[in-house]
DNA sequence: AAAAATCTTTGACACATGTCAATAGATTGC
DNA sequence: GCAATCTATTGACATGTGTCAAAGATTTTT
């Protein structure tokens, strides 16, 4: 490998973003289009492992995922860690620094990833400009607020099979959402990654793929999973409106 | 306009509102601010226990609290809920509506509450013509998404008496800013409302009440509390930060 | 004021998940 | 190609919190 810096620039164009669908799904004549693609300041590569952004970073820009896989995760003062998301192409990060101009947590690629640098005055100034990209940013914030919400169920009601299932079933419905299969997925994060966001350990992780691997719900290799039975899943999820 | 049933509607001006400072601190020139009263269309009066939104309500507006206490909750097809927070005057209720037009949860009044309407479609207007606004709304959002990081925090890593000395922490911290004491409240919500928002069952939130208060941390009575030594609290909260 | 309903506290015990440890499998580096 | 390092699996046991039950408090209803 060569050296290079880290951030490497690149001019784009939403107006040719095959991921315009997922990322700024805008009914925009392509008069406007033109006016969106100054959003996007560059492109920014991400090797496995670096941070796009950390804790304590000044917030300039949110970023919009091209390819790769990220976690994002928030620290306490003693070390624990808590993974509070896995985001993927098409998805929006660093909202969570808006709020105090800088961030307050960790983005860390899980695969090698390339995102699209869209400094937050530009939002802001376009967002003016353009009522159906206002409503586009408020609904991405609200979408996170109620994912949150759905996180903090998971986390406060569910037991780990349950907590697992649900987590199974988001990620394989947000792959077949980008063209990938319903039923075959290869992982990107740890066990261990997987129980912190679902606050259980990873033995325990590790133990529920076992179960839902005997009782023939799902085929487990490692960080290769494929879905049997989505049904069976999805009655673990939610014993009740599954028949 | 027409008499109410429990909408009781009353014109008012944000310009003269006590919770300006909470609630919109924006840095108005007066001019400005006779527009930005426009953002609110009415109030509101909710009787403890009556909900001011449920959970498939359509949205319309936001919702700037301007007496009261209210929770808002989740409820999974089983039944089974989750508290996702507890809200007093100055914060606002109503962005789970935004992403997908209606409502995902629930806004439960815990005491007789006062809210100001905010029709989104005003907030959406006059945002564009005040960047401050703009600046404002996206702010409230992202504090929102930071604190609930910060719950996944609480519930994925912390144990029960942790939990409960944040929570208690939090609370406090929250009415000091507003003018009460720092030492001592009186807890709007029931054992099990709180457990349901860290994630415990009732009789463990009792229990972990029980031991601060043998332990002199601090004192109860029912929904009392005085807060004997919050450095105690924040200890356990935090072990490594305190000492 | 008595009765009923609700909320809180406390005890005894159960159980889901955590902890610790050993092994095996996969990946990385030399 | 082999050692070193991660990562995942599995077992045995520990423990924090849940469950069930009973008795006080407190508030509401009659």
């Amino acid at each position: 490998m060569k050296p290079e810096t880290i951030t490497e620039t690149i001019k784009v164009a939403c107006s040719s973003c095959n991921l315009r669908e997922l990322c700024m799904p805008i009914g925009f004549t392509s008069d406007d289009m033109q006016k969106l693609d100054s959003v996007v300041a560059t492109r920014r590569r991400i090797k496995q492992g670096d941070n796009l952004f950390s804790n304590g970073d000044s917030f300039t820009s949110l970023f919009a995922i091209r390819t790769g896989f990220f976690k994002t995760c928030v620290s306490a003062a003693d070390g624990r860690e808590q993974v509070t998301g896995f985001q993927m192409a098409g998805e929006i990060i660093g909202l969570d620094g808006i709020v105090s101009d800088y961030h307050s947590c960790n983005a860390v690629a899980l695969e090698d990833a390339e995102v699209c640098v869209m400094p937050f005055a530009n939002v802001e100034d376009l967002s003016r400009e353009f009522p159906q990209l206002q409503r586009h940013v408020h609904k991405i914030m609200s979408r996170e607020i109620v994912r949150e919400n759905s996180v903090m169920m998971l986390l406060g009601n569910m037991r780990a099979e349950e907590r697992l299932a649900a987590f199974l079933l988001n990620l394989v419905q947000r792959l077949h959402a980008r063209g990938f299969s319903q039923s075959e997925l290869t992982l990107r994060m740890s066990r261990e990654e997987i129980g912190s966001y679902l606050g259980m350990k990873l033995e325990t992780v590790s133990r529920a793929f076992s179960k839902f691997s005997d009782e023939g719900i799902i085929e487990v290799k490692q960080r290769y999973v494929r879905i049997i039975e989505p049904d069976a899943l999805k009655k673990i999820f939610n014993p009740e409106t599954c028949t």
